[in-house]
DNA sequence: AGTATGATT
DNA sequence: GGAATCATACT
């Protein structure tokens, strides 16, 4: 911060770049091991106040907040310098901030046809409702698919024939990472926007060492958006310095990241934060430096600036009993004070595997993926008991509405139309310490309401010959191990067998990897788009594990679309006309299901 | 299959 | 801080 001790700019900084070809096209496959990655994490602002807000249409400066019994479980900014946290009462808030609005959760209530609503009159009846998130799971899918929206935006817009033909098909892959949060690894689309911006990064490789470092951007300042908050650089960093690609990296997210969340704030009138970093735990971490409806930049030369100021136990997978673990090994909870302590000694206090993840996590690593999932992998419905429950009568009035409440959400999730169904249903039971039976979801049956209750009876029969099961403080039931509709289910079974398990390309699983975004259309909308490509031919490695052995010599012409296509991406070209047949056949499978299931349009 | 842990509003 | 979710790892 003190540009005196600094006389002279030393005069030849950068001339090379710190990085290398090899690893700005690592980030076309969304590749774990380049320090030029891009990740993102969008958290809404006090999501549940927020929805709130929406649905009934308040103010921004209208203090608000989400009431589940005589507790807040939400607060909007507008509320909080009233005082107002998550963990007080309602009588103290409105003692607090008199015209607070206080809108309690919508409910499940015995006996009204397994159908949640909004009731003034809730709050009063902890024994007979039970508490619905389905309006804000509703609302998360509209941001959700918002986002991606946008995202595909900036895919598709490019003007340069060569760039389009160097990126096609790429895009950002999208992790929902709860209600309301999302990672975002927008690589693919910051290396076509690279190329675009960057006509001397498109080289071709052959006669190339891909080791060799890029030449220097051609820019001596970045422009940042006067909305973007910038982590300040480590000790040894100065601003005045040439910035690197990883800068310029960081400069292109942040401009995406902006125009997703502007396209969340016009289109549905959500606020949301962001962090924008190398790497998941560091953009999360970014995400909740400025709230609300902030971004935060965390480059590459902030990082350990950026850490330092931590206890660690901030850090995902931290929070628990691990942390509090290595607390006492340890004595600190600073990330500085850990920093000094060399390897050997964590391998002492630790196992191998926390001892290596901890070691790389304080100096800003994590090599994890951003997984394109958007798809949960279960659902519960569940209710604590204030005064206990004591009978089979009373916890069967309950099942009956978490087998409703179920229900509901796995149409919303495509059973009606063969999409997903889960094929075990698992009922939890706390008296003193909790229990659970589980048993499959008969394949061959039609998954409905009832069926859901009798799997649950059956399940709680068992648990009540257990002995003590009263009186009993938590129930839930849930559904979990989904599977895919049949028809997707042979077809990419059938593809794998096909290959024999043959040495799979880089990351992943497969064929899957084609589907960025789910084939079906989705509830309300819209024609699927039918325009894409297939990969171009490409004259690099990297996509191989085979490095720098480039078998340029030998061509092929596909017979299904006549391009040209090296051998080496033979396999990965047929790949992918098979994920094409296979989405168009899933579409038009789901079109005619669709047709048929008729207009039982559900409630809004 | 069943339990425990961790994280989020 | 409690309630309701979700995910994953361990045994």
């Amino acid at each position: 911060m003190s540009p005196a001790d600094s006389p002279n700019a030393s005069p030849d900084a950068v001339k090379r770049s710190r990085y290398t070809l090899r690893q700005l096209h690592l980030l076309r496959q969304g590749s774990t091991a380049t320090p030029l990655r891009a990740i993102a994490h969008i958290d809404l602002d006090a999501f549940y106040a927020q929805c709130e807000m929406v649905r009934l249409g308040t103010d921004r400066d209208t203090p608000l907040a989400v009431r589940q019994w005589d507790s807040l479980i939400a607060v909007n900014y507008a509320a909080r310098p009233y005082g107002i946290t998550r963990m007080v009462t309602t009588a103290e808030a409105r003692k607090l901030c008199p015209n607070i609005v206080l809108q309690h959760v919508a409910t499940f209530r015995e006996g009204e046809g397994g159908r949640w609503a909004y009731r003034d009159d809730s709050f009063k009846n902890i024994r007979t409702d039970k508490v619905s998130l389905d309006p804000y799971r509703a609302e998360s899918r509209k941001i959700l698919k918002t986002m991606k929206d946008e995202l595909e935006r900036w895919s598709a817009d490019s003007v340069d024939e060569e760039v389009i033909s160097l990126t096609q098909g790429l895009s950002a892959s999208l992790e929902k990472a709860s209600i309301d949060e999302v990672f975002i690894d927008m690589s693919p689309l910051i290396y076509r926007v690279l190329l675009q911006k960057y006509p001397e990064l498109r080289q071709k490789s052959q006669d190339d060492n891909r080791d060799a470092d890029l030449p220097p951007p051609p820019t001596t300042a970045i422009p940042w958006h006067t909305g973007d908050s910038l982590i300040e650089l480590d000790k040894h960093e100065r601003e005045e310095d040439d910035p690197d690609w990883d800068d310029v990296v960081m400069q292109i997210a942040a401009e995406i990241v902006r125009s997703v969340r502007t396209a969340v704030w016009n289109q549905l009138h959500y606020t949301c934060s962001a962090g924008v970093a190398r790497n998941k735990m560091l953009a999360k971490l970014g995400s909740a430096c400025n709230k609300p409806n902030a971004q935060t930049i965390v480059r590459n030369r902030a990082i350990q600036f950026f850490l330092n100021g931590y206890k660690f136990t901030q850090i995902r997978m931290l929070g628990g009993k691990l942390g509090e673990q290595i607390t006492s090994d340890f004595g600190t909870e600073q990330v500085s004070e850990l920093l000094s302590i060399p390897y050997e000694q964590l391998r002492a206090k630790l196992d191998d595997h926390t001892a290596n993840w901890l070691y790389g996590v304080i100096r800003g690593e994590d090599r994890s993926e951003v997984n394109p999932r958007t798809q949960i992998k279960s659902m519960l419905s569940a209710k604590s008991f204030r005064p206990s429950i004591n009978s089979v009568e009373q916890a069967e009035k309950w099942l009956h509405i978490f087998a409703a409440d179920i229900y509901g959400r796995l149409v919303e999730d495509g059973v009606l139309e063969n999409r997903r169904r889960p094929r075990v249903i698992t009922l939890h039971h706390r008296v003193a310490q909790s229990r659970s039976r589980q048993i499959p979801i008969p394949g061959s049956s039609k998954i409905d309401e009832d069926l859901l209750f009798d799997l649950a009876k059956n399940l709680l029969r068992q648990v009540v010959a257990e002995g003590q099961a009263w009186p009993c403080s938590n129930l839930s039931l849930s559904v979990s191990s989904f599977e895919d509709g049949v028809s997707k289910n042979k077809a990419i079974e059938g593809f794998l067998s096909s290959r024999q398990r043959k040495k799979r390309r880089i990351d992943d699983g497969g064929i899957k990897r084609f589907f960025t975004h789910s084939p079906f259309p989705d509830d309300s909308n819209s024609a699927p788009a039918g325009n894409e490509s297939p990969p171009p031919a490409d004259q690099d490695s990297s996509n191989t594990p085979l490095g720098d052995f480039e078998p340029t010599l030998l061509q092929n012409t596909c017979d299904r679309c006549s391009k040209v296509i090296p051998e080496y991406e033979r396999e990965e070209h047929d790949d992918w006309h098979f994920a094409k047949d296979l989405e168009l056949q899933d579409r038009q499978e789901a079109m005619s299901a669709q047709q048929q299931s008729q207009q039982q349009t559900p409630p809004k």
